[in-house]
RNA sequence: GGCAGCGUAGCUCAGUGGUAGAGCAGGGGAAUCAUAAUCCCUUGGUCGGGGGUUCAAAUCCCUCCGCUGCUACCA
């Protein structure tokens, strides 16, 4: 295969109406330890996050506050830019839907669109709810005693009868299924990709794809009383940030476009895994080759919701337990797809269990006897034995194994594959007792030791995607020089060199007290 | 209502025809290099209930109970 294949990965743009919570947070991580890990398996990646601005809501936000639909969404599109520099994301590009590049894509798109006779002029007519931006069927509604009519969410509907334009969406109900059919995993986790099999399989009606009853918005090209329809305009982004319509040899498009990957939250898959390449299809694009539809987080066992104020901040999560530590827990804690539950208690369990008595102390009892008894340099080892050889192998195997489980995003599973080398780690150190080799066969002490630093240094190297900063302490505490942390040097020429000086080791992964406990 | 899925040790989950598993939690012990961390041993399940197929079922079929998701234009 190709080594340098170049890797495209995106979040969903987030709705500037949000104050980002811990969903945003997880989402983005996830793209992120994807990014990381393809980068430093040596492939060109493009890492992309973003706002989406546009809507009817944003415009009423906006009047709510006196400020101008612009103005509110830059204010409220920088919590999300801040969320990156708190979480360490690697993002490659951030983009916005009210840029003027985001504007043209659209534009171009829906010309596209139009210009393969996908797009006609009708009249949509129905229930409409104003404060949640969507229509009812006159089934899902209940009338009040006063007559006034009322959706499931409880807002208000009143009836509208507006001019729209059309997406023939019915027309591709048939390339859709062949589509799912020949790329099985185009919809993960399979669950999923059978919700929304079953879902087109039950008939597709054209789709509405612009409004007039608002006009913050994408105008439509040539009919300028409409605005786009948000969905149109929000997963056009994917393709902006690759530069469409510029999709000529040597264009980021060209270069990046099918993406890999959109990951995206469970309420919002279809219209990534329907919608968006029909879209594409129909304006003659290729459909993405993946979207994965993950779970959601409850908090100690509750729904995270408004009206409960218990939404997670992630600034809270990384100010009380480090930022290492938070990705990590997000990234092991739950079967990635699953919904999962975020409880102190679960934090605690993984950062003083999994982190501080596992990883981190194997790191610092290891390197402490080389400290003292190695004359504070990477040891020369000596012939290896059967078990410094399977300790090694397992380390070694690891790259392999972490590719596997990431190319099907199964995060939780390839953290349990590292932490099952550093238990290897662990009983290696009780069996050989370097401890009492310092006495008896200091020659042997030195190769356990090496050993074991060795290992330590492969599995820094592949837990960086998940926890950068803790991993290059690691790192600088083997002495592994900041240009020799890719994976292609995990193989034995580029292992660690006897006789290279290490620096007196430092706690990477602390417990952490409860504040309660320690008074 | 329809369709799909799930229900396995206290907790979270793996296991899809061949003598019930992991991590954490609980109990006992060893060791002392280390962040009192580590290592070993161990308690614990009639695999939701019932019926059936099979030499053999957590695993296949039927049925009942419980839970969840999807069932179009809300990020």
């Amino acid at each position: 295969m190709a080594a340098h294949k170049p890797y495209y990965v995106t979040t969903p743009i987030y709705y500037v109406n949000d104050v980002p919570h811990i969903g945003h947070a997880y989402t983005t991580l996830a793209c992120d330890v994807l990014a990381r890990f393809i980068r430093l398996d040596g492939h060109p990646v493009k890492f992309l996050t973003g706002t989406d601005e546009h809507g009817q809501k944003v415009e009423k936000s906006a009047m709510a506050s006196g400020e101008t639909p612009q103005a509110f969404a830059d204010r409220v599109s920088q919590n999300f830019r801040d969320l990156t520099r708190l979480m360490d994301y690697s993002i490659d590009d951030f983009i916005r839907t009210t840029e003027p590049r985001h504007v043209a894509a659209c534009q171009a798109l829906w010309k596209a669109l139009e210009a393969n006779g996908q797009i006609y002029l009708g009249s949509y007519s129905g229930w409409y709810a104003v404060r949640d931006e969507a229509f009812y069927g006159e089934d899902e509604l209940t009338v009040t005693g006063d007559g006034r009519r009322i959706a499931p969410s409880g807002a208000e509907v009143e009836w509208v009868e507006e001019p729209s334009y059309f997406f023939r969406l019915s027309e591709w109900q048939e390339r859709l299924l062949r589509f799912y059919d020949e790329h099985p995993d185009f919809i993960l986790p399979a669950g999923k990709r059978n919700e929304v099999v079953a879902f087109v399989k039950s008939g597709l009606k054209d789709l509405s794809i612009s409004r007039t009853t608002f006009s913050w918005g994408i105008p439509v090209p040539g009919d300028e009383r409409h605005v786009m329809y948000v969905w149109l305009d929000a997963l056009t982004n994917y393709v902006t940030a690759v530069g469409y319509p510029e999709t000529g040899a040597g264009s980021d498009y060209a270069a990046f476009w099918p993406a890999n990957l959109h990951m995206v939250g469970k309420d919002i898959l279809r219209f990534h895994a329907v919608y968006w390449p029909a879209f594409l299809m129909a304006a003659g694009l290729e459909p993405p080759r993946r979207v994965f539809a993950h779970g959601w987080w409850t908090v100690e066992g509750q729904k995270m919701s408004k009206s409960l104020g218990n939404a997670i901040a992630p600034r809270e999560l990384v100010e009380t337990y480090g930022l290492d530590q938070t990705r990590y827990f997000l990234m092991r804690e739950v079967p990635f797809g699953n919904d999962g539950d975020f409880s102190r208690r679960a934090m605690l369990q993984r950062i003083n269990g999994d982190l501080a008595n596992d990883y981190g102390n194997l790191v610092q009892r290891v390197l402490s006897m080389v400290q003292k008894n190695c004359a504070a340099a990477v040891p020369t080892p000596g012939p290896f034995t059967e078990a410094d050889e399977r300790l090694l192998g397992a380390a070694r195997a690891l790259l392999d194994s972490c590719r596997r489980e990431l190319q099907v995003q199964g995060f939780h599973r390839m953290l349990e594959t590292i932490w099952s080398v550093i238990g290897d780690a662990n009983r290696y150190v009780d069996e050989q007792a370097p401890w009492a080799l310092r006495k008896t066969d200091p020659a042997r002490m030195n190769t356990v030791l090496y050993v074991l630093a060795e290992t330590i240094r492969q599995v820094a190297v592949l837990t960086q995607p998940v926890m950068p900063g803790a991993s290059s302490r690691i790192l600088d505490l083997l002495g592994v020089a900041a240009d020799e942390r890719g994976f292609d040097r995990l193989g034995d020429k580029d292992a660690l060199k006897p006789g290279t000086p290490l620096p007196p080791p430092q706690g990477v992964f602390p417990r952490h007290v409860e504040p309660e406990d320690a008074a």
